[in-house]
DNA sequence: ACCACGACCTGCACGC
DNA sequence: TGCGTGCAGGTCGTGG
């Protein structure tokens, strides 16, 4: 479900609730996540919650005795719930808090992952190895020239790689390179600076217009509030295969890149 | 060092 | 109606 725009949608709306309030009890239902859920999350319980952050697509639970560091996979989703109604199918993880609400980790597919880190944040293996975030200005053209110079993939699998941006998954690889003109395909390598330049700030703006507009929904996502992302009014190609583009007229064209569905306009991208 | 690909899991849409 | 197939918003770990 969530690329950075929901997982940044659902920071904001759970933080609110989150910050300030102390954990009452960690109930694990299913501990079986990408990871399993170690039982030392229970150190959770009698922390007080001091921020909410999030780091590419994990969220970031600060306390002073550790991290509780949650990532929501393929269909994860957080919730708070006040009164919490019983828990369903998929409801994996509750986060009581003394108020009586509760934060809940509802995620079908289990791609998802909560991990308790007492180590300072830095020395998280996960964290360690990402690139810079997409709407800071550490993501730049002098580093994305740096990062593809004389690579051969596909710019879209770059895109999308994580050791060289952050948070750009499938969604919004596919509509920021449709917006810089790009076509997927092009090798890393052979993409001029100003083209480049072009699509830095595509990303950024795909993602600030995504975050403004509640992310997202295609199938499930909704927010802390349970309300959807209305974004997808805004895809150009994402799901649109076949469909004519909406620049030019011409046939969307749909091809699989690195097993993931890519869309572009082979006119308008080049 | 780089890269491609399998693996992890459930649910849903589709065609027969 | 039921069954098999393929696909889905991610990303780590592996083997070449």
């Amino acid at each position: 479900m969530p690329e950075l725009p929901e997982v940044e949608v659902t920071r904001q709306g759970i933080s609110p609730h989150l910050i300030g309030a102390v954990v009452d009890k960690v109930i694990v239902r299913n501990p079986k996540l990408r990871w399993p859920i170690d039982p030392t999350i229970s150190h959770l319980e009698g922390q007080t919650i001091r921020s909410v952050t999030r780091r590419a697509k994990y969220l970031l639970l600060d306390t002073e005795a550790g991290t509780l560091i949650l990532h929501l996979g393929m269909s994860g989703s957080l919730r708070v719930l006040n009164p919490a109604p019983t828990a369903e199918k998929h409801d994996h993880l509750d986060i009581v808090l003394s108020s009586g609400a509760v934060l809940r980790l509802n995620d079908p597919r289990r791609f998802g992952a909560a991990i308790w880190w007492a180590l300072p944040i830095e020395a998280q293996p996960l964290l360690k190895q990402l690139g810079p975030e997409p709407l800071t200005d550490d993501f730049n053209v002098e580093h994305l020239v740096q990062a593809l110079k004389g690579k051969t993939r596909a710019i879209k699998l770059a895109l999308m790689d994580n050791k060289i941006v952050v948070g750009v998954g499938n969604i919004y690889a596919n509509e920021a390179l449709f917006a810089a003109g790009i076509n997927p395909k092009r090798a890393c390598g052979s993409v001029s600076k100003a083209r480049l330049t072009k699509l830095v700030e595509e990303v950024k703006l795909v993602l600030a217009k995504a975050i403004e507009q509640g992310g997202t929904t295609l199938k499930d996502f909704t927010n802390a509030d349970g309300k959807p992302g209305y974004f997808v009014q805004q895809l150009h190609v994402y799901g649109r295969g076949g469909l004519p583009c909406d620049s030019c007229g011409s046939s969307l064209q749909e091809i699989k890149l690195g097993q993931r569905a890519t869309v572009f306009c082979g006119k308008c991208q080049r």
